[in-house]
DNA sequence: TTGTCGTACTGTATCGATATAAACCAGTTC
DNA sequence: GAACTGGTTTATATCGATACAGTACGACAA
């Protein structure tokens, strides 16, 4: 492999002037930049990363982790944070927990490996329990609810003021037997179901609605096909229903699909809104509503704060951040 | 930083013999080992990456260039990579390209950096002049064309061969004005628009059809807003047709919505099919026909070969690999 | 002339893990 | 008792880039 070392015999210079020249060191003449950098070509030189890792401390890699990189929440999500890491100088490595606790508390725990400066979190499996495990001083930004009080940033969505919002435009729009599709999280603990539930509880009983049981369907995984099976045993159970609440807008494909597969026209006999303002939404049949939370501001906060704590070192304070969210109104709730 | 020094004083071994532990070296005592792992719990000690992958020669890590990892296709296919890697203890890094031959070059040159030990490049923007790039000896696999002859390995989809197939599950169904929603790419290159344009052709020439370029719809993007856009175009123009085959299901989906928009009834009036087998697909309204290639057999074998090809070294000769296809039959074509 | 300053460049030590070879220590065998 | 075994442990050199301190040299001031 050709090092620094052959291109500064090559150019005849020393091994430190070709740093300086492919760090843009500015004291370097014009005519000995142009000798290395014709070494440089000549002999295809790449640096070699590792090394200038080792000497600087630091990987300029961050870690992305995430249940599952393939559902199009995270998909696009990823894409953004990518992007605004790249135009830090920063790189990301995806890492798939797989939504298991396991998994999810040893991507924590570094598998004893420290190769990145930093790590954005999607939490899913973890609750309160876990808390201690964030409890390191490693630069860590949790994507998801605040049920840590760890010595990490977060990044919250408007969880419960987002279901709330969806719920309140349903029965604005006439819905009184309003149904939610969720996952099947312990209640008990603050996690994404639990809150996103919460807001529609609490809507229904701020409108005076009774809540029914029986029109909470939970589902093992929050897929398409969750969904469409979730509204399936919905369908067969004979409850009445004329609107549906889906925890996420993956989910809501699957639910709309089901709700046609049995007859029930969207939105004729019920009317359905999603979160998380995929790009899906917009083109599904009919189109979707769903609560947006702002993308571009999560995925640039999180990189943000992120590298400003690995930057920043010791005077520093967790903060928390809550992502804004628009109520798309599509045909789906029309 | 804590660092094995620091775990080797503190268990009263040398430096050594705690990277024996940690790397699963046999000839360790028992009590010798729990003596380390103790120290290395007490101390909260990570192993150094940059430090062992600078000794060790490599990174265990691979590139994974994509045009846009928001994508469906990419996002689908980019997970499975990722698992499949970490089986085989590899980690991997996704760069966006954007479509853009730039940044395609740029990140194939890996900007003058060593800092994967292999990429797998998915081309789009790239064409037969651009051959001469992938010259390098640096361990590559391209996922798409065999337009280059280069010392790379390939995984090439079933492109002409798919909408050959394609096309004539339309005709078989009835259709005999097909159009195609295809991207705007030079057609005298062999890219993917190409590559399925020819499929399409041949099989209308196959079946005796009059090939009519008023139905050939190039679009800038091959997202569902193109799709959809096309969509428009084709259905202003006034051309008669019964048929659309789509270069992807992404686009397929936005062809969808905006026939939908048009009045155009899907399958009734227009029966559509995609390629890629994107989850979505099975979800939509209505159901899409699709070529679906074998995600996993890409994904996996795109990681094999890559992985050999670092493991090997010299002897070496660069493979070539078709992925295998199946027509599904859904409800766009029925 | 001496001294100061700024630019251009170089020699050396260092980041932290690990390959290598060598040392050490029973426990045999001759 | 010497030689030899195989398991266990350690000292040293090394991977390649770069921080740092330092040299060389010319310009300009006192």
């Amino acid at each position: 492999m050709v090092t620094m070392q052959d291109v500064a015999r090559a150019a005849g210079v020393s091994p430190m002037t070709v740093s300086n020249v492919l760090n843009g060191y500015p004291h370097v003449r014009e005519d000995t930049r142009d000798k290395v950098l014709r070494a440089v070509d000549d002999l295809d030189y790449r640096v070699n990363v590792a090394a200038r890792n080792l000497r600087a401390g630091r990987t300029k890699t961050i870690g992305f982790a995430v249940p599952e990189a393939d559902r199009p929440y995270f998909g696009q999500l990823g894409a953004k944070i990518i992007a605004h890491a790249a135009t830090r100088g920063y790189h990301v490595v995806i890492e798939q927990t797989g939504a298991d606790r396991e998994r999810e508390l040893h991507t924590i725990a570094g598998s004893r490996n420290r190769m990145y400066d930093g790590l954005i979190l999607s939490v899913v499996g973890l609750g309160t329990r876990d808390r201690d495990l964030l409890r390191t001083n490693f630069p860590m930004v949790i994507l998801g609810e605040r049920v840590f009080s760890g010595p990490a940033d977060h990044i919250a969505l408007p969880n419960t003021e987002g279901t709330y919002a969806a719920t309140r435009h349903l029965i604005e729009r006439g819905c009184r037997d309003i149904a939610m599709v969720k996952g099947n999280d312990d209640l008990s603990d603050a996690s994404v179901t639990a809150l996103r539930y919460d807001g529609f509880r609490r809507a229904l009983r701020d409108s005076g609605l009774e809540h029914d049981p029986a029109r909470d369907i939970a589902i093992e995984e929050l897929t398409m096909a969750g969904g469409r099976e979730g509204t399936m045993r919905l369908v067969d159970s004979g409850v009445r229903f004329d609107g549906v609440v889906c925890i996420t807008d993956t989910v809501a494909l699957g639910v709309i699909r089901g709700l046609v597969d049995a007859g029930v026209s969207v939105p004729g006999d019920a009317r359905v809104i999603g979160f998380d303002g995929i790009d899906e939404s917009e083109f599904s049949v009919p189109r979707l509503s769903t609560i947006a939370p702002d993308h571009d501001e999560v995925a640039a906060r999180a990189v943000d704060l992120l590298l400003d704590r690995i930057a920043g070192g010791e005077d520093w304070q967790a903060q928390e951040f809550v992502a804004s969210f628009r109520l798309i109104e599509r045909e789906s709730t029309v």
